[in-house]
DNA sequence: GTAATGTCTCTAGTGACTAGAGGTTCAAGA
DNA sequence: TCTTGAACCTCTAGTCACTAGAGACATTAC
């Protein structure tokens, strides 16, 4: 058994960030201390482990809610999850595509002006504030 | 002269947003009429539209408060400008660069399951608790 | 025993809006 | 001129996933 700081240490989770996923029931609430301090154990260290590593891959809260319900039931079928998965992983090429398309903007835009000049020559404030010089929708 | 709902469909800005424009200073106040109703002229009409701008490109509201006053002020150096600009291209390719990585992992992972079996089995679950079943760093 | 560090709960703040309540003003038609 | 209905006003609170800080209590090391 280990104390919140020794959790966070091994899981590089921050202490008040535990303490928030427990209160969003992602982590079941801890046993304590008789002073009242949570300790944890080899299970709330996987789990907090699974957590971080979706929140990495960028899974919403909600979405982590229901992966642990489903690996709390084994025998469950495991569509919802793999539904989750994909659905991430689709949302993640679409930010991708809209920023590719931003990247190529900004660049054109911030090599329109060396920044040696003053404002009212300056083609990046000229960009923004005319919508036409843009190549392209964005 | 014209009202902030006519401001709204030309601008595409919706209404709530352009008042909280306004009170974070992006808009000067806006003039009213005797029963308290904004009024807008083309220079409020210009105005919205850069930052509309700016805000599709992923400018924060700070970076664009900077580069309003900087409009503002045709006679000043331009650099703070060009300054916002590239640091706004660098934040975007570095985002590029998270999620392609992201991207290649996700996908890797779907790739694990079919969704057609029990939850206990599936690839997806297993590779989020051991984050050792990952092909790299994320 | 004491001091330092860790932990507790609670409230409020972040960014960029969005939603809703409850009331007022405007523009158009009768 | 009157009425109706859409648009407008302010204010508060909610979103997401935390983060910061206050003030009090617990634990650990010496």
């Amino acid at each position: 058994m280990f104390s919140i700081g020794e959790l966070s240490k091994r899981t590089k989770v921050k202490v008040p960030t535990i303490r928030y996923y427990e209160e969003m029931g992602l982590l079941p609430e801890a046993e304590r201390t008789s002073g009242n301090q949570r300790r944890y154990n080899k299970a709330g260290l996987e789990r907090l482990s699974f957590i971080r590593h979706a929140r990495d891959l960028g899974f919403s809260i909600e979405a982590i809610s229901s992966l642990i319900e489903l690996q709390d039931h084994p025998d469950r079928s495991c569509e919802a999850a793999t539904d989750i998965a994909t659905s991430q992983l689709e949302e993640v090429r679409a930010k991708i595509k809209r920023l590719r398309t931003l990247e190529k903007e900004l660049s054109r835009i911030s090599k329109g002006c060396d920044g040696e000049g003053v404002s009212g020559d300056c083609y990046v404030l000229a960009s923004l504030a005319d919508h036409n010089l843009c190549d392209r929708e964005h």
